[in-house]
DNA sequence: GCAAAACCTGACCATTTGGTCAAAAACTAC
DNA sequence: GTAGTTTTTGACCAAATGGTCAGGTTTTGC
């Protein structure tokens, strides 16, 4: 029967994706030309060569890495779609994100560490389905603001704002931690940040308010 | 006289300015352990044993670029004291920092890897002047909400808010620029981006807001 | 059982890298 | 001019690093 040739495929996806969570955590450290194959190797408990068996060179392992986090990215934003209004859809779109902050640091650090080298490895996403992706929802946005359901801002720098917040809890907390006296964020401390995210942006955004329509708008 | 030993000072230090400035620049995309001294002499158009002669180490090199980075950033908040409301200091520290990302993008990115590495290099430097500057201005903002001026927010989100967004201008200006079809942001549309930023902030803060007075607030 | 396939790993190699050094070049002071 | 000082740089070295490989072990199919 197939069950022993299904144990060792199941052998082999659980030694990848052993391998793929150590390579992720060393990458987002020191980004991809400061990692090392030996440290990856020592993260995962495994020799050096047993990597190279199942991801013949760095940049493949590199690559992998990337692209799963780069997937799950996008799903996030399913929220766009699937919410009834405005409110509902950016207040869950930046839980979901700083949920992933929270939960998937690595992952939100290696993209970091990656777009600061200029992308070398994902630049043909970025080109493609990433701006795909953001104008779909720099669409939906403007229908809102079509609406009357938030105020006219420019939806572009409106969701690199949701962007730049959520990620830094992730990319950044080894600085919120030590400002928060050299302890991790509490769960409460999380749930008041994520609060404070978004009341701040979408109180920012709401149509009612009056002070943005006195700003200049030529 | 002392002239000609001026201008071998002058020369040393425009030498080295040099070098900082090249560093900066590779350390900006590689991060510490990921840039090489060869890359950086390359840069700066020396032989490496010419860079080796003005900064013996790499890590004294890299050493001095953060701090020279951390300093020129520390003075940016200076407008909180010198401003008269609160209104008038966030949007002028905001737009400091929007300025800041626009010029010396390089220098954001440093500080970005050097954080995403744990800040080996400068965290003596976050456990003491940055908590200290860091609180200083809770105070300051603690001060604004007692006044009034602003809506009960936490400062130290509102602070993380307004770094995370204006550095995310120069850290991810490579994905910026990649959704901007390629292309780097003109004036024009730099001038957009710190417009929105302050209008979403300031309006996400501003005391007359109702919508956050109905939230939770247990 | 047993041959074949898949998996594992210590030892090894070529290249890269941070750093050294000695000798040359340029400059200074008198 | 010349002795001393500072600056410059090609050549070199030891350590680190990505990757290879041969030989071993385990698992699979029959």
């Amino acid at each position: 029967m197939g069950s022993e040739k299904e144990t060792r495929r199941e052998a082999r996806i659980a030694a990848e994706r052993a391998i793929l969570q150590a390579a992720e955590e060393v990458f987002a450290i020191y980004g991809f030309k400061g990692s090392t194959m030996a440290r990856i190797a020592q993260t995962a408990g495994l020799p050096k060569a047993n990597i190279h068996y199942y991801f013949p060179t760095k940049l493949e392992l590199y690559r992998r890495v990337v692209e799963e986090i780069y997937s799950s990215w996008l799903e996030a934003g399913d929220v766009f779609d699937n919410s009834p209004d405005a409110a509902t859809a950016l207040s869950a779109y930046i839980e979901s994100k700083m949920d992933t902050s929270r939960l998937h640091p690595f992952g939100s650090k290696v993209w970091a560490n990656e777009i600061l080298q200029g992308a070398p490895v994902i630049q043909d996403y970025l080109e493609t389905s990433l701006r795909d992706w953001t104008q779909s929802r720099i669409d939906i946005i403007n229908r809102w603001i079509a609406e009357g359901q938030i105020a006219p801002v420019d939806p572009r720098h409106l969701l690199y704002m949701i962007w730049a917040v959520t990620q830094h809890y992730a990319d950044f907390s080894h600085q919120v931690e030590t400002l928060n006296g050299g302890k991790p964020l509490r769960s409460q401390q999380w749930h008041e940040a994520t609060q404070s995210v978004k009341r701040i942006i979408l109180n920012g955004i709401s149509a009612q308010s009056s002070a943005q329509r006195a700003e200049e708008q030529a």
